[in-house]
DNA sequence: TAGTGAATAT
DNA sequence: AATATTCACT
């Protein structure tokens, strides 16, 4: 069946993505091209251009992940993706585009933070920060031990195979409704911007987020992700919900999860006139518990 | 002096 | 547009 796959690619084409695809051991998709190592990494010309494909680039994400975005600098990034060939001036310039496209998905709270200072002892003030965006609120905010909130996610960050970053992937005008909210990141390894942690026990995630087309390569490629396949995973999906709506409404002075906006009052008072509820008490400013 | 992030060049 | 190179800075 491989041997098959491979020679129809070679018949195909001889294009580079077509060598990647079909190759050799299913354990790294990127395969040897004359120039290039097993990463894609061109080693025998001294003007190495890195290709920097969909492995490479998960491979960087991981160890950008593993590392946390504070202590992700070119050099242990290098140093955890132990790729052959590849330089610290090709992780940092690597680093600089994901940076840019992360900034470019959250705007608001990056341009507070970014650039980092470039003092250690300043670059600690802002711990933590987290790989993927996560509601405003939660990145500054202590949260209860073990609570992890979902990540964001977006719109498919590859499309047939092919990198999609920047206005294409995330157009200005798209309205942030239509991003899709993964609980399982892990998932996402080859998206820019997004964690990348232990898959579940399940192969595939399974939640209603991924309805609208939030998956990634890999998932769209290797499993039929949609609807929950059965009871369990159903249920899993509404705890998750559950628990958010439990804190948006347990902590109403926080800002709205999943970056939704308060409803009007106008809409507020409708509702609860259709609910019976015609008075509605007066609110006593600043007087929430924290 | 080495390493970094950003700017600039290719 | 993607990647390499340069540069200012720590």
């Amino acid at each position: 069946m491989v041997l098959k796959a491979r020679v129809i690619c070679l018949l195909i084409s001889r294009s580079k993505d077509c060598l990647n695809d079909c190759g050799g051991d299913a354990g790294n998709p990127i395969k040897v091209s004359g120039l290039k190592n097993s990463h894609g990494v061109k080693v025998n010309r001294k003007k190495m251009k890195v290709d920097w494909t969909h492995e490479l680039h998960k491979k960087f994400v991981q160890a950008v992940e593993q590392l946390g975005v504070d202590q992700a600098i070119p050099s242990r990034i290098l140093e955890l993706m132990k790729v052959e060939g590849l330089t610290r001036h090709n992780v940092a310039s690597h680093l600089q585009k994901y940076r840019m496209h992360r900034r470019h998905i959250l705007p608001r709270e990056d341009d507070r933070r970014w650039p980092y200072p470039r003092n250690p002892a300043q670059r600690s003030y802002y711990p933590h920060k987290p790989v993927m965006a996560y509601p405003p609120y939660h990145s500054n905010q202590t949260l209860p031990a073990g609570q992890v909130y979902p990540a964001w996610g977006s719109p498919s960050s590859y499309s047939a195979g092919v990198q999609m970053w920047g206005p294409h992937c995330y157009p200005a005008w798209q309205p942030t409704e239509s991003w899709h909210w993964n609980p399982y990141p892990a998932m996402n390894a080859d998206a820019w911007g997004c964690p990348v942690m232990p898959p579940p026990h399940t192969a595939c995630p399974s939640f209603p987020q991924n309805v609208s087309g939030f998956q990634s390569f890999d998932a769209m490629h290797n499993c039929s992700c949609g609807m929950p396949h059965n009871s369990l995973e159903l249920q899993q999906a509404e705890e998750v919900i559950d628990e958010v709506v439990r804190e948006a409404i347990s902590k109403p002075w926080l800002p709205m999860p999943l970056g939704l906006k308060p409803p009007s009052t106008d809409s507020v008072l409708t509702e609860l006139s259709k609910q019976g509820i015609s008075t509605v008490p007066p609110r006593i400013n600043g007087s929430h518990p924290r």
